[in-house]
DNA sequence: ACCTGAACACCGTTCAAGT
DNA sequence: ACCTGAACACCGTTCAAGT
């Protein structure tokens, strides 16, 4: 649709979006996007300077529209959970947005997260803001991008790739590796996005102490 | 030296982490490793599949050797903050192992950080161990990477590149971003080693509470 | 002002041909 | 068994030429 509008900015990033979403990091090419355009791909370049501009934009639309959809919540324990969980939810299914963040940090998409987080642990009347927030922004966008990295080799049967896994650990070098052994049933039955809120609660546990 | 060796898989990995520190994750291709190696670009691939693999061989080095060299401590709490700041430290200068670390989680490098980690926080007597060890590993990770992946800009005048965020934070839209505003004067003062260390502090805080 | 598309300077990877 | 280097199928980016 509306494939017949003049070329802008907006239409290229949003392009660029559904490229990325439909055929990985990978598939983003100018070829690619200027086919999808219907243009050449020189044209691109009059709105957008290069490569790695227009990947900024991309995640940063990504994450804005995610924060906008957080609703807010009373609680801010509870809040802070709803922000970490809509960044973890919306990286998972944008893994083109992890590599982005990590890449970039502290840009706009990462500093809007920042102060989305800021401001609940105001509310919570945390004493160290800057470095409380800094570790949970931290967590945070570590956590979804090594999650998005990892998530093609598991997604189709994410039992079986974890039945997989923990087999493995448990066959690891008993000198070497005790821990790892030890918790490698615990791998089995995890659940990422369960184990991830459980990790906000652990900082926030820190935080309040 | 040792131009005339034959070519092996450890010459070739070797060949490339010096290439990675001289020239950054840009730098490796296989045109300029054969070139150091006085040898035809196909002649590596008899020795390694491909280039993912010789990245991650690369930083599987980096981090066996970091932690080798990371002595260890009778303090629980100490020893994680040692090995925190070495992995940290490392990343910082070998920017190129943090985009492989959080591209390829749970392989051997991470893999044996949570392994370290996990002995200690047995010894600390923590009772949630695979919930705590995968925080502090994905934290530890996730921001050796991010801090990686910003170095760039900020690394010839450290303290200019602060100054001068902090001056933009601060210009920021006061309804928007009060609390961005707010901690702006922290973040100039703010040691990038020395926040991380707290933020495994405050992750500690909440394992023991 | 904006678009086109060929051209440039690269890549990773393959593979016939050598030793 | 191992190495060579040209060739293939791509890239991001530029730019003269068009409208």
């Amino acid at each position: 649709m509306a494939r017949d509008e003049a070329l802008s900015r907006k239409r290229i990033v949003e392009a660029a979006i559904v490229l990325l979403d439909d055929e990985g990091e990978d598939g983003l090419t100018f070829r690619a996007l200027a086919k999808r355009l219907a243009t050449g791909a020189g044209a691109i370049y009059w709105h957008i300077a290069n490569k790695t501009e227009l990947l900024v934009a991309a995640s940063d639309v990504i994450v804005q529209r995610t924060l906008g959809e957080v609703r807010p919540h009373a609680k801010p324990h509870e809040a802070i959970r709803k922000i970490a969980a809509g960044v973890f939810e919306a990286v998972d299914a944008h893994p083109w947005v992890g590599a982005q963040l990590s890449r970039t940090p502290w840009h706009t998409a990462t500093l809007q997260i920042f102060e989305r987080i800021g401001q609940q642990l105001q509310a919570l009347g945390a004493r160290r803001g800057f470095t409380s927030a800094t570790t949970l922004v931290s967590y945070i966008v570590g956590v979804s991008v090594q999650n998005a990295a990892q998530g093609r080799d598991a997604l189709s049967d994410r039992a079986g790739f974890l039945a997989t896994e923990a087999a493995r650990w448990k066959q690891l070098d008993a000198a070497a590796y005790p821990f790892t052994r030890s918790v490698a049933t615990q791998l089995r039955r995890h659940d990422d996005r369960a184990e991830f809120l459980a990790g906000i609660d652990l900082i926030l546990a820190g935080v309040t102490a």
